[in-house]
RNA sequence: GGGCGGUUAGCUCAGUUGGUUAGAGCGCCUGCCUUACAAGCAGGAUGUCGGGGGUUCGAGUCCCUCACUGCCCA
């Protein structure tokens, strides 16, 4: 084992490396099994896909690196485990960056032509659409490279085709003419979700309409008077007295006459929707450019008028604001109303106002043909699937907020107006204006024969191909040979239901309701392995859903480029190495809080890594020695203990308990997704335990004394270390992949026994022997060369100088103290212990509840110090028993409190009682 | 407007179904260049658990209320 370490430890050397090696290596390719009812356990998950536009930020890398330390995990508990990654290929992102670029040639899509310019976008994709898997390779993700997917990949493809004709042949796919949400820049419909509210300040103006009849006029208010140019009617509430005489009678719409005709005239009539308490209480009707007035549009048969074209302009030939942006004519429609004396006032109002979450422009109601998802039905099955607990959500509370999402669901609008996406699979007839929707190019209409046909120019919402990637990527629809209906693969058999779904809140409603939904939809129709109908539990994407938090800044902020304080996860990892910025990442991951991403914890964590790393090099200097000294030493297998003797040193013992107790909290935390807590728990053990106590013991227990026979206790120790530092290798590997990979094959000197430690066994606390004697004697050793050590620093004893202790203790402290004056010497630098009979008081002794120790010294202590020290210490136990005797006096409290709660109190007030006793003799001792 | 969170040490956060004297990392103070590690070692200080009220033998934990704050939906 003389492998040379360098003395400090470089993520940037061994991360590349190992990096390479994983993806070289197909280390973590699951190959499609040869049946379809492979019965090997499986853990499956699916990398939510980033969009083939994208960078990566932290919050992909807190996604992965939360996934990839499951994945391992699983793997090494000896699951089968696949995690499938690929990328979207994200619509408008990618359709905005590619016309983007065409901006700068100076040209538009509509210059190149559709085909042209989806070769383009083809050729894009080619050059930079793997940007951002190939940095997830840097992070270590365990991913099975082999099944890397792209939504539009020719696998995919016909899957989401054939998604779309059977929901339209089941009837649940449906074409009309509604208000959406249209985006003027990249002039398409978008979905709800697809649009953000934002609170603003603007106006309300109130103009006055002249009744048809001269009789008057009636004042309605409006935030957006430029639409009046499409208004239809105006509303009263039918119960608002102002307005009763008013109901039925006409108004003569302003600025409405084009081409000198006069102006239009228009009803008042009376609907729910207009509310007394809002501005006059009448308000404008404008069907085609708002989505509740079209509902009242609906209600009373009003005629839909749309007057702004599809970049949000005035499309009103023969209008003096035919041609002009919706806010130019704003301005001036409201300054030709006041010009006539018909602007009653303008209110300051604020309003939430709908933006693109794409280009940010204001989201623009627009009436036109859409295609929509009846979605009814399949919510239905979305609901009942997770209320009967078929899938789980962590933290729960996203339960609620998913529950709440599917039972006030709409229709979903699944046509967008792009030309870069899954064109979708319908063809209008020229002739009859029947639509024929078909897995095949149809050659004629379905309806009247003709060959007069044209495919439907709109695209599919890249979240519909997203929506079905949990069966799609296992080989859907795979169509039964007699049956047509969708068959069994061996990849669904084993692979679906995937276990787990890992992402962020924002993505709930877009990504998981829509797998949910369109997998317990399709999935239903696919027979289980054993040939028996699936049932819902079993339709489900996934069993489970962990929503993690938001990477913010160290402030708490949320990351923003136009804030500035945007972390770039590359950045950080040239800085502090991979597994550092992964463990803190970890560390930080509580469920159900964001995380603030601090440098000095990565810092830290930096540091860990480095402890690690020497950790290492003690380890392989004392191998070399060993040799030298004429031991045998080759590695045991992975995963074995060497067995303790009788004679055993304690320490030992100790940290095999130890080790096997992290073992299990690791793995408890683990399975409830306390990353947090599975971290410090390694933490803890590594530094705290193995590195402070355990090292430091051994280096009293290697002897090689030159000349001196190989002793057993050397060797045990030595295959301790070693066994230990392996085991906690593993432990830690899913956490720390690079580091532990590089070590850990450091260890075997290139004849590790399997190709990465990832496929080695994860340890478990049944590996080692637990030993709660040694854990509290231990305990107890340590809490002696504790407080000796503070006595020591008080009394001013030089670091090197060695001291005699006195103890008074019970025998089994006596005895542990007697047993072990080599560990007390090394470790606090006791050169000598005695044994008094009458408890110790003076100002070099201190006192626990098991023992009192005092420091031979002979400089005397800083008695203004101590007697401040004693009285707080004094003041603590006395508000302790206080506390403990109201209770223990306390008749209620005795007949209710459970007895082991009663009994801890007694111990407590014992020990209490004689601490109090001791720092109250001490005090006394030091006079005034 | 409807809903969901949060408020614990200087900072960032843990704190299981109420149960013994509330923890961690970073930072801070003191002393150490101890041959694995100064990215280290040893010792130390720091909290009326946002305010108020209630339930209980017992509340950081449950309930009510107020304040501040973040988010989601309309």
């Amino acid at each position: 084992m003389s492998q040379e370490l360098p003395k400090a430890y470089d993520p940037s050397i061994i991360e590349q490396r190992w990096a390479e090696y994983w993806v070289r290596e197909h280390l973590f390719d699951v190959p499609t099994p040869e049946t379809t009812h492979d019965a090997r356990k499986k853990f499956t998950i699916l990398l939510p896909p980033p969009n083939v536009t994208g960078r990566l930020h932290m919050g992909h890398m807190l996604n992965q690196a939360e996934m990839d330390i499951l994945t391992r995990w699983n793997r090494m508990r000896g699951e089968t485990s696949l995690w499938v990654p690929g990328t979207d290929h994200a619509g408008i992102a990618t359709q905005m960056m590619v016309e983007r670029q065409l901006k700068e040639e100076g040209k538009t899509r509509q210059d190149l032509g559709r085909n042209a310019f989806v070769e383009k976008v083809w050729a894009w994709r080619e050059l930079y659409g793997g940007a951002i898997l190939d940095q997830m390779k840097r992070l270590g993700a365990s991913v099975d490279w082999s099944r890397e997917y792209f939504t539009m990949d020719d696998k995919l493809s016909p899957a989401v085709k054939e998604a779309f004709v059977r929901l339209y042949e089941q009837g649940l796919i449906y074409r009309g003419a509604y208000i959406v949400n249209w985006d003027p820049v990249a002039q398409t419909a978008v979905s709800d979700l697809e649009v953000e509210h934002e609170e603003r300040l603007g106006k309300l103006y109130h103009i006055r309409y002249p009744l048809a009849d001269g009789s008057g006029s009636i004042v309605i208010a409006t935030t957006r008077p430029e639409t009046m140019l499409g208004d239809v009617a105006v509303a009263v509430n039918p119960t608002d007295d102002r307005y009763l005489a008013l109901q039925g009678k006409l108004v003569r719409l302003p600025l409405s006459g084009i081409n000198s005709q006069p102006d239009r005239e228009i009803p008042i009539l009376a609907d729910d929707w207009a509310k007394p308490e809002f501005g006059t209480g009448a308000v404008k009707v404008t069907p085609a450019h708002d989505a509740n007035d079209f509902a009242i549009g609906q209600r009373h048969n009003l005629p839909n008028l749309t007057i702004l074209d599809e970049t949000a302009h005035v499309l009103l030939p023969g209008s003096p604001y035919h041609g002009l942006d919706r806010y130019a004519a704003r301005e001036k429609i409201v300054a030709d109303l006041e010009a006539q004396g018909l602007l009653v006032e303008i209110k300051e109002h604020t309003n939430a106002i709908g933006l693109s979450q794409r280009t940010g422009v204001v989201i623009e109601p627009r009436l036109s043909q859409q295609w929509f998802i009846k979605i009814q039905p399949l919510a239905d099955k979305a609901i009942e699937a997770v209320d009967k607990g078929y899938i789980k959500f962590t933290p729960d509370q996203y339960r609620k907020t998913y529950d709440e999402w599917m039972r006030n669901i709409h229709d979903w609008c699944i046509s967008r107006q792009l030309w870069w996406g899954h064109r979708i699979p319908a063809w209008h007839c020229k002739a009859c204006a029947a639509i024929t929707v078909s897995r095949e190019t149809p050659t004629h209409c379905a309806t009247c024969n003709s060959t007069d046909i044209t495919q439907e120019t709109d695209v599919l919402d890249t979240w519909f191909s997203s929506g079905l990637l949990p069966f799609t990527v296992f080989g859907w629809p795979n169509p039964n040979a007699d049956t047509g209906m969708p068959d069994l693969t061996p990849d669904l058999g084993a692979f679906y239901p995937t276990q787990l779904l890992v992402t962020g809140f924002d993505i709930l409603f877009f990504w998981v309701a829509r797998m949910i939904m369109l997998g317990t939809h399709f999935m239903l129709d696919v027979p289980m392995p054993d040939g028996s109908k699936r049932e819902l539990k079993d339709a489900v994407p996934f069993r489970e859903v962990y929503i993690h938090g938001l990477v913010r800044d160290a402030n708490r902020e949320k990351m923003s480029k136009t804030k500035g304080n945007v972390i770039n996860p590359i950045d950080i990892i040239e800085r502090f190495g991979t597994d550092a910025v992964r463990f803190t990442l970890a560390s930080m991951a509580s469920p159900g809080t964001d995380i603030a991403f601090s440098e000095a914890r990565t810092e830290g964590y930096r540091a860990f890594a480095n402890k690690i790393w020497n950790a290492a090099r003690f380890l392989f200097m004392n191998v070399d020695r060993a040799r030298e000294a004429g031991y045998n030493m080759t590695m045991r297998e992975s995963g074995t203990v060497p067995s303790l003797p009788d004679d055993t040193p304690l320490e030992t013992r100790w940290i095999f308990s130890r080790l096997s107790a992290v073992s299990a909290e690791v793995d408890r935390a683990l399975a409830d997704y306390r990353f947090d807590e599975a971290a410090n728990a390694i933490y803890q053990f590594f530094w705290g335990e193995f590195c402070d106590w355990y090292l430091e013991l051994a280096k009293l227990r290697l002897d090689f004394t030159e000349g001196a026979e190989p002793n057993p206790t050397t060797a045990l120790t030595l295959a301790s270390l070693v066994g230990i530092f392996e085991s906690a290798l593993r432990l830690l590997s899913p956490f720390m992949p690079f580091l532990t990979e590089e070590i850990w094959h450091a260890l075997y000197e290139g004849k590790p026994p399997a190709k990465s430690v990832a496929l080695t066994r994860y340890p478990q606390a049944a590996d080692f022997p637990a030993d709660p004697i040694a854990e509290s004697a231990m305990k107890t050793l340590q809490d002696l060369i504790v407080t000796v050590r503070g006595l020591r620093k008080e009394l001013g004893v030089p670091e090197k100088e060695a001291t005699p202790i006195t103890i008074h203790a019970g025998n089994r402290v006596l005895a542990l103290a007697d047993g072990n004056a080599d560990v007390l010497s090394r470790m606090a630098r006791v050169s000598a212990v005695e044994f008094a009979t009458e408890s110790l008081t003076g100002s070099n002794a201190r006192s626990t509840a098991e023992f009192d120790v005092a420091v031979i010294y002979e400089r005397q202590i800083d008695v203004v110090a101590e007697r401040e020290r004693l009285t707080k210490d004094l003041a603590k136990y006395e508000k302790g028993l206080a506390s403990a005797d109201k209770q223990l006096n306390n008749e209620t409290f005795m007949s209710k409190a459970p007895a082991h709660i009663v009994d801890g109190l007694r111990k407590q007030h014992a020990e209490t009682k004689i601490l109090y006793d001791k720092a109250k003799a001490a005090l006394d001792a030091l006079g005034n």
